[in-house]
DNA sequence: TTTTGCGGGTGCT
DNA sequence: AGCACCCGCAAAA
């Protein structure tokens, strides 16, 4: 069958080692942050995320003696060995480090909670083996290909344990008088944290701040069988989304371009109205470097260069699917992008409130749309919750079903976590 | 220091 | 041959 002949039901019936592959793809997929089981995507060869082969997943490079494709397996999740549990029952679930040495000195690090041993769950969901991903670049298209179906919870993902460690990295460079003072009520807070682990109290919270469980978008918009990205959920639960358009030779505007388009500057994190906000007066007193603090509370997340999306532009609100929060949770949504040339409209992000008229710094930068991601969209399996802490090893929110707007003090106060949101923005400051 | 990709090599089926 | 996995190397972050 010649790639031209390929149609959209048989857009499917590729495998990541045939001959040829697709090239009339009319619909290309939003990146999986978090694919699982057998499943197949193919994505824009313009995908910042495809581009870098990215998964949420702890998955290193498995040499496959082919260099067309590009063979990684899952390395599991590595766990206390004590079972501890965290606070409000959180379990623990780092990412396995990908560098096998790194891994091992990982390993002998103790547990960030009770200081106990750690171990590494190993993934064995296919067929016993680590479940094993496929990225072949091919024309215009990155096609991806999961093989397995991961037997363990979610790890945190790259750029939180990126934070995590860039965080111990804050502390451990005394540079203020406050910050050593608070890094004694901190050691004292957290019996268990080593210095390895640095900034526990930061991570959790962050995530257990940004954790919007009743915004579960992975659940409460698309709930399709897998796990839609961060940026996809966020997008559809607001009923944004953008395109790469390739079916339209006259569009001028690529994916990046689209992207570099859409860049926010730093500084709008600081606007009235945004979900995060810098720290504030008392708060902000640990942290002389609004940067430093900014680099923090983002956890370095850019959804648009580093995580999922990273091509689709901001809010748009005409889109050939309807992703408004009203859809019936229940009905699966498209998880495919249509190369149409969206239909560009002005709107509001209820999180951005100028998203898209400003551009972002590449370098400092507050990702709303990648928070969500890792917190909102989980899959029906486990939630290791951004920092892999989660309220039960195998929780799952309710889903607040069609009416799934998110209002973030209703969303607290459903799921009892109204604290989340009044801790929320010290939770931002590490060394609060 | 760690990630990522590559590739030589080995052992198993 | 296909697969999993080990190792080392180099580039990049």
């Amino acid at each position: 069958m010649e790639p031209e002949d390929f149609e959209d039901k048989d857009m499917l019936s590729w495998d990541i080692n045939d001959m040829k592959l697709p090239q009339n793809v009319k619909k290309i997929d939003w990146f999986q942050e978090w694919p699982d089981s057998y499943e197949k995507f193919i994505y824009s060869s313009e995908d910042r995320s495809a581009q870098r082969h990215l998964s949420s997943w702890a998955m290193r490079n498995t040499n496959n003696h082919n260099s067309r494709i590009l063979k990684k397996s899952c390395l599991g999740v590595v766990v206390c060995s004590l079972d501890c549990s965290a606070k409000e029952g959180r379990k623990i679930y780092l990412r396995p480090a990908i560098c096998d040495k790194a891994r091992q000195k990982q390993q002998r690090k103790r547990c960030p909670n009770c200081d106990g041993p750690l171990k590494l769950i190993p993934c064995r969901g296919h067929g016993g083996f680590p479940v094993t991903n496929f990225w072949r670049h091919d024309g215009r298209f990155i096609f991806f290909q999961s093989k397995g179906e991961h037997d363990h919870p979610k790890p945190e993902t790259k750029l939180e344990a990126e934070a995590r460690r860039a965080t111990k990295k804050v502390h451990t460079i005394p540079s203020s008088s406050s910050l050593k003072a608070n890094r004694g009520r901190e050691a004292k807070s957290l019996p268990g944290e080593t210095q390895s682990w640095g900034n526990l109290p930061l991570t959790w919270s962050f995530q257990e701040s940004i954790q919007l469980p009743g915004s579960d978008g992975g659940h409460l918009i698309a709930n399709t069988p897998q796990q839609k990205s961060p940026n996809d959920c966020l997008f559809k639960s607001y009923g944004l989304g953008g395109t790469t358009d390739l079916a339209d030779p006259t569009s001028t505007l690529g994916p990046t371009e689209l992207y570099e388009k859409y860049k926010v500057s730093n500084s709008r994190i600081y606007s009235s109205g945004d979900l995060l906000q810098p720290p504030v007066s008392g708060v902000l007193s640990d942290y002389d470097d609004l940067q430093t603090w900014n680099k923090n509370a983002a956890f370095g997340r850019n959804p648009l260069n580093d995580n999922s999306c990273p091509n689709y532009p901001f809010p748009q609100t005409s889109w050939p699917y309807d992703f408004s929060p009203s859809q019936n949770s229940a009905e699966p949504i498209p998880q495919q992008i249509p190369l149409e040339p969206p239909v560009a409209k002005t709107s509001s992000h209820p999180i951005w409130p100028n998203s898209g008229s400003e551009l972002y710094d590449e370098k400092v930068h507050v990702d709303f749309n990648s928070y969500y991601p890792s917190t909102a969209c989980h899959s029906p399996q486990e939630d290791p919750f951004l920092f892999t802490y989660t309220s039960h090893p195998y929780h799952q929110y309710s889903l607040p079903g069609k009416n799934s707007k998110w209002n973030f003090d209703e969303e607290m106060r459903c799921m009892g976590l109204e604290h989340c949101k009044n801790e929320m923005l010290l939770n931002l400051c590490p060394l609060r």
